[in-house]
DNA sequence: GCTCCGTATGTAAGCGCTTACATTTTGGTT
DNA sequence: AACCAAAATGTAAGCGCTTACATACGGAGC
């Protein structure tokens, strides 16, 4: 230790070129109290008199104060940080509920931290260790398909988490979603309705995609309740871009008979399958219905507006964000919260043609 | 202090129900050395036998051990955190750069955090303030006008940060981003080479962002240079959102003498204006020009597609998280670095009609 | 005036790391 | 075998907070 480290503090800042920051001790004397004391005022924790209040708000003030995160974060045991895991930020699926999630988790003095996984579980198994070190008191992940080795790593580090965009019965888990599989049962029913008795599917990567199968269940469901004759149900995979709903579409009608109605899992394969249609000269829906899945803010640009299944974007972001920080104050599980979806009738589907 | 704070820790482990995590003392002692030799090896900074750190790595893997975030930051004085203050996550115009920025950042161990200011400049105030406190080691922001007041507070407290979406000449700030005036000085002359004699503007809300009123400057400059008489230049501000953009055209075409082409500061008002100009019957680019900004996914998926100018999304982004990292490895500034910009020619810029 | 008791404040022990400096080990030289 | 510099490792002092417990204080009840 040399002398220079074994000076007080104050000494060594007469030497130190720039101004170091206060510290909670600077506070503490400029208001001739204990640090303790501060620090109550700092996190209210009651027994402070108003006058006491006062006169470190005052120091604080004066001093241009702010707490050392690091600090604070060792000594209680939380950095009030709150991590989300999502598929992707490239495009607007997720955008809007993590926006809601975000801004109610500030208005209760948390941070969130994203990470974004492409789809990629072994990424997100990565992403979530990664988080959990970054301090993240909390987890918000999409969807429920994941090693069991993620939960216990999460329960042995004691992490408490929600599973968004989904929903499921009787879970151990806690769920703030939408019913996917049941959703996509209602518009399929309504194609059906119209007449439609050869459909087409496109749909994202199934394989790490819960939601992604559970809307192709519900496809399969109504097609088997509704009774009547179907053609085979025809069902592409593709990646979340709107070429890739071009290219799909292009699957579809390559089919000696190609379908009269296309179901996407998804907005943006529904807004990328319409206007390949458009250039393939077919009229939507008068040739060929179209329906997505999100209502994201493409699906009103396109030409037609895509009918689609609405998705309570922001209610369902407060809601993680209220669960979460529940489950963070009172240190016992949360139940899941089921939203429900409706579908928004715009102009992508319409009446199959008679023949 | 308690009889139970005296014990030894692993007395204590023995009487807590759950298992409480291993510290860097556990895996020391699994591996028969001394702490600063296991952090040694966690931040691989030399000086430590093959054999040492095979010995070490082994410990921490049968003990599943992470490093405390808040302890390393304390003791570290970093956090390996970047914060980003984007004006918007909740359109695509920030998506694609911030992502490679992420990417880039990731690379080099270093987690993102993203904050969103919904162009309020006392909400990126506040939000410049929280990411610092939440421990963030360096900033990147997007434009230059904001309060000297905030570029004191970074300045104090010695936190490196670069501009970014914009670029300024022998400034004493760090832009990593292109010149918003010549890009849209460049593809205004384009639009005045086709004929067009009467534009109209449609521009985000310029009151706190330096990189819309650029735009403008740039149209206005290409007009004064191009030299032909051409009608007063309109000019509309809108939020970015389809629908502003949509509002704006309306009022663009009420005008007793509406423009030929409008220009627009945004692919995201752009695409808007097109989509309303077919509304009301005008063929795109027949009846109408309308160029966008940016280059962002929509600009594709609208018909006609949009003639825009290309941004350098991802580039912007790498350069960014590259001049950060170089600025907090060596703590000096790192020189502005510029990046250029095309007009990308699609269908919705067209000759101005004979009359 | 004295005792009690509830509330406000102070004291000081960590929290789990990093790192400056001290000490030991290593291996090449003489 | 003795010596020495260089490399490896160890020691221990903080980093700036929170919080359990100790203490001081002040008013009510007698």
């Amino acid at each position: 230790m040399s002398l220079f480290n074994k000076m007080p503090k104050a000494q060594k800042d007469r030497l130190v070129s720039h101004t170091p920051l206060p510290t909670l001790q600077d506070v503490a004397d400029l208001a001739a109290v204990s640090t303790a004391t501060v620090s109550r005022c700092l996190n209210n924790s009651g027994h402070v008199t108003e006058k006491t209040r006062l006169k470190v708000q005052q120091a604080i003030q004066t001093l241009g104060y702010s707490p050392n995160f690091g600090a604070q974060a060792l000594a209680a045991k939380r950095t009030n940080t709150i991590g989300a895991i999502i598929p992707t930020m490239e495009n607007a699926i997720f955008a809007r509920g993590i926006q809601a999630f975000q801004e109610t988790l500030a208005e209760n003095g948390i941070t969130l931290i994203i990470a974004s996984c492409s789809y990629r579980p072994e990424l997100e198994e990565e992403q979530i260790r990664s988080l959990v070190a970054r301090g993240a008191d909390a987890l918000l992940l999409i969807g429920q398909s994941r090693p069991a080795a993620t939960y216990q790593f999460l329960a042995r580090r004691n992490i408490p988490y929600v599973l968004a965009w989904a929903h499921k019965k009787d879970s151990q888990h806690c769920y703030i979603g939408f019913d996917n599989q049941a959703a996509a049962q209602t518009i399929t029913r309504q194609v059906l309705e119209l007449g439609h008795r050869n459909l087409g599917v496109i749909v994202g990567l199934t394989r790490n995609n819960d939601r992604a199968r559970d809307r192709i269940t519900g496809i399969e469901h109504a097609i088997a309740d509704y009774g009547a004759q179907t053609a085979p149900l025809q069902v592409i995979e593709a990646k979340y871009t709107f070429q890739e709903g071009a290219k799909a579409l292009d699957q579809l009608l390559a089919n000696p008979t190609p379908p009269t109605a296309v179901i996407c899992g998804n907005d943006v394969l529904a807004v990328g399958a319409v206007k390949r249609a458009k250039q393939l000269g077919l009229a939507v829906p008068e040739d060929l219905s179209i329906t997505g899945f999100a209502d994201i803010e493409v699906s009103e640009l396109i030409d037609p507006e895509l009918t689609t299944v609405h998705v309570p974007h922001r209610e369902m972001g407060i809601a993680a964000a209220k669960s979460l920080i529940a489950m963070l104050k009172t240190q016992t599980p949360v139940e899941s919260h089921l939203l429900e979806t409706r579908i928004v009738n715009r102009q992508s589907l319409g009446p199959a043609k008679p023949h």
